[in-house]
DNA sequence: GTCTATAACTTGATAGAC
DNA sequence: GTCTATCAAGTTATAGAC
């Protein structure tokens, strides 16, 4: 299957957007990397903002739907809260470019997209949220502000994607295993 | 003590990059905050650049120095590791605008100030290292990766800056708690 | 679809009057 | 020290030839 000069588009801008951020990458550093002159690039793509719009959506209704999956399946809000916790990890290792992005240049769209991601981000941590404040209420957490307890799960992942490269000689499982030495038992009871 | 106007816009400054990143900030948006022309700027400061400089280099070297002064106490590794959570946490409630720009906006030094800055994080992260090889070594914490260990910690506090209030109903020992609870139980043996 | 040329604008920083 | 005026360079995006 051949790529579109479109999807070519796209994948050499996320990897822009990471190594410079939005706000300093322009079209024409873009423009090279695909060996088109800048006023090319709208042939294929609306605006720039339309990339930035696709790598935020994606990846947010990525994890919107992975929370929508194991909201239904029956088990426990540890057992939840591990999911979610491999789940990050995973995502963070296999497409560090697009989660860089998405981590990091959200703050650049513009309204009303601003907002409408915010909402989803909004919406996803309220149910993460309330799986931890259910895990409490269950004694399988220690009493915690499920607050603090939330954003330090999800901030704690985060430096993944910035530092994991395939080719290191740590393994995945062994990165899944030691966060959740480190994190997981200390917030279970 | 009366501000001068050097001070006025230093710190003015650190908010405007706080609220829209330093490449979008621009000096024009500074000089309406301290009610002068974009030209009158440089009356009181060399460039853009400097004042991104102190933000980060001031930091560095507090943290820095911190560590100077952990290094020379005579405590366990599992202290140690306490104490630089607690720092941490403590110049995160207090100081978070400069927080803000230290953690996020550094990127945007040019050389050679950038990798000066690296090489101070590189000097600091090491010795953080350190201490939690020498704990995992006295089985004062379970047998984890460092590295992992290292940058779990360092950047689950990262989001306390961007989150936290005075004003809020949460207390700073209470974050303190919490944290450590989620974490450093988790750490240890 | 790709190009050249350019519109319309913003940026950091400077010159020189007052 | 602050201003107006301006520079030189950069930005996204479009018009129109080929």
């Amino acid at each position: 299957m051949k790529k579109t000069k479109k999807q070519e588009i796209f994948e050499a801008a996320a990897l822009l957007f990471k190594e410079k951020g939005y706000q300093v990458a322009s079209m024409r550093d873009l423009a090279n990397r695909v060996q088109l002159k800048a006023s090319s690039l709208y042939s294929h793509i609306g605006s720039k903002e339309e990339i930035l719009r696709k790598i935020c959506f994606d990846n947010a209704t990525c994890f919107i739907q992975r929370m929508e999956e194991l909201l239904h399946q029956d088990i426990s809000p540890k057992e939840k809260v591990r999911q979610l916790i491999r789940f990050h990890i995973q995502i963070a290792t296999q497409d560090t470019t697009s989660i860089t992005v998405f981590n990091d240049e959200w703050r650049n769209l513009s309204e009303p997209h601003l907002s409408r991601f915010l909402g989803m981000r909004n919406t996803y941590e309220k149910q993460f949220e309330a799986i931890i404040k259910e895990g409490i209420a269950q004694k399988q957490f220690k009493t915690v502000n499920s607050k603090i307890a939330l954003f330090t799960i999800l901030t704690s992942i985060r430096w993944i994607h910035y530092w994991y490269k395939p080719k290191r000689s740590i393994s995945l499982s062994m990165i899944e295993q030691d966060i959740l030495t480190i994190l997981g038992l200390g917030l279970e009871a």
